[in-house]
DNA sequence: ATTATAATGTGATAAATATCTCATAATATC
DNA sequence: GATATTATGAGATATTTATCACATTATAAT
């Protein structure tokens, strides 16, 4: 099964792609197209589509309305996609604010936070208490949530998303949580991320010399 | 070369698990305490310390202050590392206002952004026009950089902080960059991110039915 | 119509990465 | 001090993932 994650990223990113060549009037793209606006080869390119069965014309490339049917319909984004998010800090509130979601159909449909304070703090949204994330969840049926609480909290709060019937957590304490198998975590730490950059560029630097 | 992406997350994780075991007064630990807590096998924990002839004592484990030496030395941490954020947006201000870089000896040394207006508001932190990049970047040899400039600038953004020196950059904006290969860039996607998360989500809805 | 061209599609191959296995050696136990 | 135990270290193996190479076929040109 070679659905990995990076071909799930690559899909995304050849979707955004497609939105773009959409917006500009284009109507066919080739995979050399393709993989140079996201930077990667066209037989990349090609084989990500083989392995879901997408097919293009030979020689006519592929029409970009049907690539972006299929690809929508691999990553369930047939409609709008609802999550929610715990933890209105710094992070947090910056993403309520982002704008970047909606541009592919990923809506915050509710956030919590444990401190009152903030919960009166509202932009556009409105910010719950924590221990109303049960109903929520249940009443809307959400299965993904985003997690940008402290670290001390996250264990817990995890608990109580997937009491609710959370079944993905995109998280970003920088803690490993303890979860049950059957429940996807997608751990996303800021100092990490760029201590990779760092290190990289570090190589670089040693092997020039 | 085995010192893929994955490895290097690894360490940073193993690090960050070391520090705390060490707060929490342990001298010594083993390749599967590391390994519970950062969600790997134990033999992976080994064959990552091995990759870079970081060694143990056959029973007695791991001294976890040399450990942390010999990893920190890996990732080029001896000293505090220094970064500038471009784009204090939404996103951009939550990131300077992150406490988790510092645990990481991780400081944003400067801020920069395009708006005048965003240039005042400071926090703690002083905010720079963009056009001060290169003599910030040169005088203080600099060379990591966040961005979180809107996606339409993100690319010219990208060409000054080469020509300022900078050689690698962790990237916010949903665009692929188009960079030299000497130049390393992390890209960070909170849209795509979360779109697999939700993926692998319906990929389990869908094999349970 | 026939030939040349250009793009796809995928099996074969290679490279990268993770897992397994077990010999090895340090410590603890009797 | 001899034996049993426990954890490391790393070669061997398996798995995953990406690249290559080329047969295939649709279109364009002559």
């Amino acid at each position: 099964m070679s659905e990995s994650k990076n071909c799930i990223v690559r899909l995304c990113r050849y979707r955004r792609c497609l939105k773009d060549l959409k917006e500009l009037g284009y109507v066919k793209v080739f995979s050399d197209n393709l993989g140079e606006a996201t930077g990667v080869t066209a037989a990349q390119v090609r084989k990500d589509f083989s392995l879901f069965g997408i097919s293009g014309n030979k020689k006519g490339g592929y029409v970009i309305d049907n690539l972006i049917e299929r690809i929508n319909n691999i990553l369930g984004k047939d409609e709008v996609q609802k999550v929610i998010l715990v933890g209105t800090g710094n992070l947090g509130s910056a993403l309520l604010k982002y704008k970047g979601f909606e541009k592919e159909d990923i809506q915050i449909t509710a956030a919590f936070d444990a401190d009152s304070a903030k919960q009166i703090k509202t932009g556009n949204n409105q910010v719950f208490p924590v221990r109303d994330i049960l109903d929520y969840v249940k009443q809307n049926r959400t299965r993904v949530a985003i997690l940008a609480v402290p670290a001390a909290v996250a264990q817990e709060v995890t608990e109580q998303l997937i009491a609710a019937g959370i079944r993905g957590i995109l998280n970003f304490a920088p803690v490993t949580l303890r979860v049950p198998e059957s429940i996807i975590v997608s751990n996303f730490n800021l100092a990490i991320e760029l201590e990779n950059v760092i290190y990289q560029v570090s190589v670089r630097e040693k092997n020039k010399k």
